[in-house]
DNA sequence: CGCTTTTGACCTGCGC
DNA sequence: GCGCAGGTCAAAAGCG
């Protein structure tokens, strides 16, 4: 049932809380047509029955235009008529009404779809500039209490590394600076970890269009390493080192043996290599749907399980993206936001109390790279956790950080499996093998952490005004180079702000 | 013919 | 400074 998953996604967010008013409507709508949408199922013989939930009735009459696209319908009539000519006219009759009604009804589910697809998108966007600002505020307000000088910076300190923080994701929460280290099973937690933090640095003061940063928080890191001559310019680190060109990296574990999966962007081989410790080599692919787009991922079997395929991405789009991508790209977007804000509030929850409960419900499938040299999410797609039982990180001792995305209890809603796929019709299905984008929306909009983390930040956020509704796919998304418009104006971007005060 | 892939060279950062 | 590893470039080859 991927139509229930759908739903679930959105529930769970809750974000209809406190938020302006087009959300709220989105939720209701989701809400209301939940009943429908779940047991709507356009290729089962049975959908006549199906589709007629007792709430479905109401919620027709508008999108009467719209081409389902749906073959049902067609190949119904088609045949209609040679065989039941021989009928009754009664039974006749029936058939045609029948095949009306769901002509009709394949016509509004399918702008229901589309709507739906609208406002999850809208929702996304939301739910990320939410949690960026959110991110930001906290950020600053440490600042604050610290004395920091740092007027704008928007830089996470999370990456911070002082003495490395780790915090404990599982039930104990460690609330203080120390050093922890939970261990964990590396493919179902979060871990996160910055290396680079000198380098990379490149000053970027408050006139910094916030959008960009918001936006993009991977795709500048590409631009800048192009160039290092800029991590070394402005060695303005001392005072506010923001953006260090952390590079946020979104990783995504599924199984597919096919050498890559499908995303929904066009993307060009520049390289490959041998990874050390792998004897599958790495492929490099950037995005070529856009001549100048800084998206880059990479691609790699997993060392232990080579039926299992590493997607590492990389950077914001910073062209429009067709709605499979944009899925992807926003999923991605999420994930890093997820990871940034996390680590921004774990690490003031320890200075002081974050927004995020210590409570925490790890994650099952979001995991933070200690080793990787960039801030690294890593979502694992290979596991089907159960859903009721989340299994607590164990975060490796190593471990520098951890981010304790979930500070929510999880909401009720979270009973789904986290596999399924989401929004199919949104995705472009067809492949034969699993969509990425399902997969890995699927798992990040049922990870609790995530939708925790969302809602915590919403809520908490929701009193901020907004600092703009653009629509933006954060790694996926568009973002754009450094010189482009802002999408979130006024919303620092996370990655850029990460680094800034590691001194190490 | 244009685009993509292949692949060795090159660049850069890091640890010793 | 040297070697290693990750990442990128770009010429050549391949493909439709
Ligand atoms: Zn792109």
């Amino acid at each position: 049932m991927e139509k229930r998953r759908d739903m679930t996604i959105f529930q769970p967010v809750d974000l209809g809380r406190p938020n302006s008013g087009a959300s709220n409507q989105v939720i209701e709508n989701y809400v209301d047509r939940k009943h429908t949408m779940e047991e709507m199922d356009f290729f089962s013989d049975k959908r006549v029955q199906v589709c007629r939930p007792p709430d479905q009735e109401r919620m027709d009459g508008t999108e009467s235009g719209v081409n389902t696209g749906l073959n049902l319908l067609t190949m119904n009539s088609g045949n209609e008529p040679s065989i039941i000519e021989e009928k009754p006219n009664t039974q006749l009759r029936t058939i045609q009404v029948e095949l009306e009604r769901l002509n009709h009804e394949n016509r509004r589910l399918r702008s229901m779809l589309d709507q739906i697809t609208k406002n999850y998108s809208i929702l996304q966007n939301q739910l990320l500039l939410a949690m960026q600002q959110q991110a930001r505020e906290n950020r600053l307000e440490q600042d604050e209490r610290n004395g920091m000088p740092s007027p704008t910076l928007s830089a996470q300190q999370f990456m911070d590394p002082g003495p490395s923080v780790a915090i404990d994701m599982d039930e104990t929460l460690h609330s203080d600076d120390e050093t922890q280290e939970p261990s964990a099973s590396p493919t179902k937690n979060i871990e996160a970890t910055s290396k680079e933090r000198d380098h990379n640095m490149i000053q970027i003061g408050r006139k910094r269009p916030s959008a960009e940063d918001a936006t993009d928080q991977t795709s500048q890191s590409w631009g800048t390493q192009k160039s290092p001559k800029l991590a070394h310019e402005p060695k303005s680190v001392e005072q506010i080192p923001e953006v260090p060109c952390r590079k946020v990296r979104v990783s995504v574990r599924a199984r597919s043996d096919a050498p890559m999966i499908s995303d929904g962007c066009q993307w060009r081989k520049y390289g490959q290599k041998m990874a050390k410790g792998n004897p599958c080599p790495r492929a490099y692919y950037r995005c070529t749907m856009a001549v100048g787009c800084p998206v880059r991922k990479q691609v790699q079997r997993c060392v232990e399980d080579k039926s299992i395929l590493i997607t590492t991405y990389e950077g914001n789009h910073n062209h429009p993206l067709p709605p499979a991508a944009t899925a992807m790209a926003s999923t991605t977007s999420a994930a890093a936001t997820m990871l940034l804000s996390g680590s921004t509030t774990s690490k003031e929850a320890l200075t002081h109390s974050g927004f995020f409960p210590p409570l925490a419900y790890p994650s099952t499938m979001a995991t933070l790279s200690a080793s990787a040299p960039f801030p690294t999410i890593t979502l694992d797609l290979t596991q089907t956790p159960n859903p009721l039982q989340f299994q607590r990180p164990q975060l490796p001792p190593s471990m520098p950080f951890s981010i304790p995305l979930q500070g929510y209890p999880q909401l009720p809603m979270y009973n789904i499996p986290p596999k399924l796929p989401v929004m199919p019709a949104l995705l472009g299905q067809g492949h034969g093998h699993p969509s990425m984008l399902e997969t890995v929306t699927a798992a990040i909009t049922t990870d609790p952490n995530f939708t925790a983390a969302l809602a915590a930040a919403i809520s908490s956020i929701m009193g901020a005004p907004p600092s703009n509704d653009g629509n933006n796919n954060g790694i996926g998304g568009n973002n754009s180079p450094p010189s482009r418009v802002p999408v979130f104006p006024g919303s620092p971007p996370l990655p850029q702000s990460c680094t800034t005060f590691s001194t190490n």
